[in-house]
DNA sequence: CTTGAAAGTGTCAGCTG
DNA sequence: CAGCTGACACTTTCAAG
């Protein structure tokens, strides 16, 4: 995909970045322009997708998912890993799956309750996915940073 | 930090985090509920640090941030890690940082540019973080799925 | 991109159970 | 305390220039 942004494109996704739910009057006052250009110019982002969505961070505390796991999956060598990504990416409690490079084939970023959940949804989804051959997995301790805003350079 | 959270707070949550933008009133129709009692709601979580922030998802293809990498970091055993995390978290190409069990000690998550741009970015700032002994680097291949969206149990 | 106007929304005070 | 109503100001949104 190419896009043409120009500066004022690159402002925009800057302050949206950082709060998804500014309104359109409080954008075109950053920009100095009239609330309708700004408009038609979120707009076209989205529609260019550029934008893909607007989301609400929520704390995972608060719903008590307290663990953070990053599993690495080894798979059977084979044509059809879009196919198994699509069952992992398919299990609620997973919310990052890569196809990464090595030996290790896919990397899985998960968040459940405990660590007794965790063992649940391994045993009842992972592992089920045909052609699994080993898993690793890495606990979170602690996050420290967390998100996902792009670095924006403005020319 | 225990916070209650009825159904009406989860149901509120479970829509924002699929649209962060939908409006009051719409949250109100979809909840049978007087907008004003909604926002009264939307307020108490934002205070209640239950919802976190607002974020707009950018297309990284559409910045030209192409490369996405894992890159597991070891240091010297040591009581400061807070100090080592808080250096990574500020290295603005840098989303994610994590401490981790077992002998890696952070993992942290990458966007840049391309290979190019990340072997600069290490050499930059990752290796200019004292006490770092080594780094193992997993690039991501293709992203299959990646939402910070949690799941949602009502009662 | 701007203006201007109509329709819709956010927000608050005051009221009710 | 949590929700509703009603009212006003502010926003969104669109057509026209």
């Amino acid at each position: 995909m190419v896009v043409e942004l120009d500066d004022i494109d690159l402002q925009i996704l800057e302050l949206m970045q950082a709060n998804a739910r500014i309104s359109n009057v409080d954008l075109a006052k950053e920009l100095s322009m009239a609330p309708s250009a700004v408009l038609e110019r979120v707009k076209k982002l989205e529609q260019k997708k550029v934008i893909l969505q607007y989301n609400t961070a929520v704390n995972p505390a608060a719903l008590n998912q307290r663990l953070l796991a990053f599993i690495f999956i080894k798979t059977k060598e084979l044509e059809s890993d879009a196919k198994i990504a699509t069952m992992l990416a398919r299990i609620p409690e997973v919310q990052e799956v890569h196809i990464v490079a090595g030996e290790d084939c896919f990397l899985v970023k998960v968040r459940t309750e405990d660590s007794a959940s965790l063992m649940a949804m391994m045993r009842k989804s992972i592992k089920r996915v045909p052609n699994v051959l080993s898993t690793k997995t890495t606990i979170v301790l602690e996050t420290v940073k967390e998100q996902q805003q792009l670095v924006i350079r403005k020319s």
